[in-house]
DNA sequence: CCTTCATTTCGGCAAACGCCGAAATATACA
DNA sequence: TGTATATTTCGGCGTTTGCCGAAATGAAGG
């Protein structure tokens, strides 16, 4: 398979398509994430694997937490173009996205985290 | 499911990226499409269906044939930026698509339309 | 009207995908 | 070292996807 359907089956699912936007808001934790989508913590991991694999996101381990981050300066010029697609809010909006982005803002990692 | 993703769906497939591609050279029928492929003309019909509901191609009846265009012209902001996306060769230049577009030249479909 | 032929639709099958809970891994901290 | 907790990996299950051949559709020409 080429390397830009893999690009393009990383965005051809809701719930990633959501965790970028979300990740557009600030970097997450897999619970932050879990809690906004409402999937179970193995079914985000996977979903985030995917994300890495392609080059969206990257990851940092920080205390107990692995953050997840935009990969905003990967130098794949196509993942870049896709990622500034996936961003652009005039192209892509959708009321679920602001939601989410939402909720971004209010959930604390050090509540929720009892899994 | 988003719009956004249907139209990432559509895009995450080999075969549906290189009728886009070949599709950038001319506009083609569907057994010219399917000699290229290689695959049977039902599966070639049903990728160019999913390739026009996401807007990307449309296609006009001419005497024996239908033939697929891509949709240049659609007004949808997000089909014009991931159509653009895909025909830019500096990001999308896959060793297939420059085979599949000389083919595409040598093709001619009085010749092979014998199903 | 009837045949021809390009295309689409249908039914079915194997592989891929998204989901889950459970087990494994890893990391902090007591 | 041992326990707690965040995350990943594994096995399995139901759905979707891509593929095919066969049947249906539709338009052109005899």
């Amino acid at each position: 398979m080429t390397d830009m359907v893999k690009l393009f089956k990383a965005l051809a699912d809701p719930s990633r398509v959501r965790i970028l936007k979300m990740l557009q808001v600030r970097p997450l934790c897999v619970c932050e994430i879990r809690e906004i989508l409402d999937l179970a913590v193995s079914t985000v991991s996977q979903h985030l694997a995917i994300l890495r694999d392609a080059g969206f996101i990257y990851d940092v381990k920080e205390n107990k937490w692995v953050n997840y981050y935009l990969h905003r300066q990967n130098q794949d010029k196509a993942v870049q173009a896709l990622l500034q697609l996936v961003q652009d809010p005039a192209l892509f909006g959708d009321e679920i996205h602001r939601l989410d982005a939402d909720r971004v803002h209010r959930v604390d990692r050090n509540q929720l985290c009892r899994l």
